[in-house]
DNA sequence: TATTTTACTTAGAATTACCGTC
DNA sequence: GACGGTAATTCTAAGTAAAATA
């Protein structure tokens, strides 16, 4: 394994980290924030923890190049006739044109949200004319948009080597910062451009627009004497500022939801990997303590007050069923989803009997993103008792937990451990999962492919226990087929080489001579390669079928901890390569010097 | 104390890059 | 060198949680 090491700070974590006795209870010092008060009492010190760096300089966020209009040749129809559309209507009618393929332009939400939009940016004689989408025609607009995407992808090999070099000039130009001396990525530089906003599930904004961002809507935030970015010609920065609390390099608000989108350092960074790390080690810490929380809870399933019952049943769920905390939701803003405190009472049925179990839960809820939740499973007497109760007499859309939020949940568990909130849970059933699939599944003596199938096996536990979906590849069905085809040709192939086998055998018996000795020798090797491939391709065809809806780069890269994986590849001799690409390599570069062969989770 | 805002983490889909095959 | 399939990367929405504010 090779691993580049330009992390002078990793070396001192390591050896911080090696020698701290596992068990004990460090103090994660929280995230805090200025106050006037801290100023006042000098917390601006880096040795607070608060502070997240001395110097910052770059070079601003890359804005989208400006609205290019259609030619003249592209019309757009209403209501049969060709129109020409001002500047603005037209640049959003693209936008509608250009996903005029997709699913969700048949959805009434999106084509309400959308026409209402688009009527903002239409001159006064447009609005009068447009009035009803049904007889608006963008197909030549959608047929424009993709015959350019054709063309480009028909590009002979030298204009894509210019575009090519184009985009990494522009990455070298705007895609990099000074972070406390060192250059460092950035992991999105550009502003996002204008479109219409997609979200996920039954989205009450889906189809609005999302509108360009300017130079004016931009805060700046580098550090005094950096050098200040310079704003594009003719425009000016919303603000620049200098907070070194915060990690941020640039910040504008996002118009649909009126949230705030930032520009950030790239995974692979030191100040992304310090906070990495401190997750996973705050998850350990949980190990230490998770069997006494688990008594405590399960004591308070029988405990007097409602609002302690409710709180130990919902973290009950959250450790059994790594359920999401569940924060709370403005209703009419976003899609209807729940997490673990947020659940209403039609998301859970109770069955005093089914699949040959006693007191089983069905839970079906949509969660984050929209990705059904569907479960059934068996629970302790206690915990389907107080579900019970906390249904009794309610309306199937009253909340399943209506004395728990997730901030008094939260408030509960930093007193049972600093820096616990209900998200380490998920962490640390993630990673202990890992840890005890990998030990279960992996033998030794196994061919690397093998180990790499247990490995994937074992990830998939966890993808499972997370619900990370993903919607079956559109590829799926053909790719499989042809896997299996090549697995059937081999198998011929080995019954074939089989027989060679057989004959050379009995020749070599005969003959006793040298030739047919070393004629031997080759038909056995050439078997056993053919084996091995067979081997490696039905492995491939498994490990396909099984991960065709369930989606394993999540948990890869936000819940395991890589040191388990690094260890066990160090213990059974799996090149690293095999498990993390070259991205991940680098988002946990933090570990490698970390775990060695024994580390344990 | 309750609500809102801010900052950061987690998430699946979409897009692009890459590689083997014909 | 076009094609097709997979892997990698990019994108940005949607969560969590804590601070700020009312």
């Amino acid at each position: 394994m090779r691993v580049v090491l330009a992390w002078p700070w990793l070396r001192a974590t390591c050896t911080l980290l090696g020698n701290a006795p596992r068990r004990l209870v460090s103090r994660g010092a929280p995230r805090r924030r200025r106050t006037q008060k801290d100023c006042a009492a000098g917390w601006d010190e880096k040795s607070t923890g608060r502070v997240q760096w001395s110097q910052l300089e770059h070079r601003g966020p890359h804005f989208t190049p400006p609205y290019e209009p259609l030619p003249d040749e592209v019309r757009f129809l209403y209501d049969g006739k060709p129109l020409k559309l001002s500047l603005a209507a037209e640049e959003v009618a693209t936008f509608y044109g250009k996903i005029l393929d997709h699913e969700y332009t048949t959805k009434e939400v999106f084509q309400n949200n959308f026409f209402s939009d688009w009527q903002k940016e239409m001159t006064t004689e447009e609005r009068k004319v447009i009035t009803s989408l049904d007889k608006c025609d963008f197909t030549e607009i959608h047929r424009y948009f993709a015959d350019k995407a054709v063309a480009r992808k028909a590009l002979p090999r030298e204009e894509k080597q210019k575009l090519k070099e184009a985009a990494e000039k522009l990455q070298q130009e705007f895609g990099y910062c000074i972070l406390d001396g060192h250059r460092e990525k950035i992991g999105n530089f550009k502003t996002e451009p204008p479109g219409l906003f997609r979200g996920r599930g039954d989205h009450p904004k889906m189809g609005m627009v999302k509108k360009r961002v300017l130079p004016e809507d931009v805060v700046i935030n580098c550090s005094r004497d950096s050098k200040i970015p310079e704003p594009p010609t003719g425009h000016q920065w919303k603000e620049v500022r200098t907070d070194n609390t915060v990690t941020w390099l640039a910040s504008w608000t996002e118009n649909v939801q009126s949230s705030i989108k930032y520009i950030t350092l790239n995974p692979n960074s030191k100040l992304r990997g310090e906070k990495d790390w401190q997750k996973y080690e705050t998850a350990r810490r949980l190990k230490g303590v998770v069997a006494e929380i688990r008594s405590q809870y399960q004591a308070d399933w029988r405990s007097g007050g409602m609002r302690t019952r409710q709180r130990a049943v919902a973290l009950y769920l959250i450790d059994k069923l790594a359920l999401r905390a569940g924060s709370r939701k403005e209703e009419g803003e976003v899609a209807d989803t729940a997490g673990c405190c947020s659940l209403r009472v039609r998301h859970v049925r109770l069955h005093p009997e089914a699949d040959g179990h006693k007191y089983v839960v069905e839970f079906d809820f949509l969660g984050k993103d929209a990705i059904r939740y569907y479960n059934r499973v068996p629970v302790e007497g206690p915990v389907y008792e107080n579900l019970q109760l906390f249904m009794d007499h309610k309306e199937p859309e009253d909340k399943l937990f209506d004395g728990l939020t997730t901030a008094s949940l939260n408030r509960h568990l930093q007193d049972l451990m600093d820096g616990l909130t209900a998200k380490v849970f998920r962490t640390y059933n993630a990673s202990i999962t890992l840890q005890g699939q990998l030990r279960a599944l992996t033998r030794a003596e196994d061919s690397v492919a093998a180990k790499i199938l247990s490995y994937n096996r074992a990830n998939r536990a966890v993808a499972i226990l997370c619900n990370h979906q993903r919607a079956a590849p559109k590829t799926f069905e053909k790719s499989m087929q042809n896997l299996q085809t090549k697995i059937k040709v081999k198998k011929e192939q080995v019954a074939e080489a089989m027989v060679e086998l057989r004959r050379a055998k009995a020749d070599s018996e005969i003959k006793g001579d040298g030739k047919s000795r070393s004629v031997l020798e080759k038909k056995r090797r050439s078997l056993e390669k053919l084996q091995e491939q067979l081997a490696r391709l039905s492995a491939q065809a498994t490990a396909r079928e099984e991960n065709k809806q369930v989606a394993l780069g999540t948990s890869k890269l936000n819940y395991l901890d890589p040191r388990i994986s690094i260890a066990w590849c160090k213990r059974f001799g799996v090149p690293i390569e095999k498990i993390y690409n070259k991205t991940q390599r680098e988002k946990f570069a933090w570990a490698f010097n970390m775990a060695g062969e024994d580390f344990e989770f």
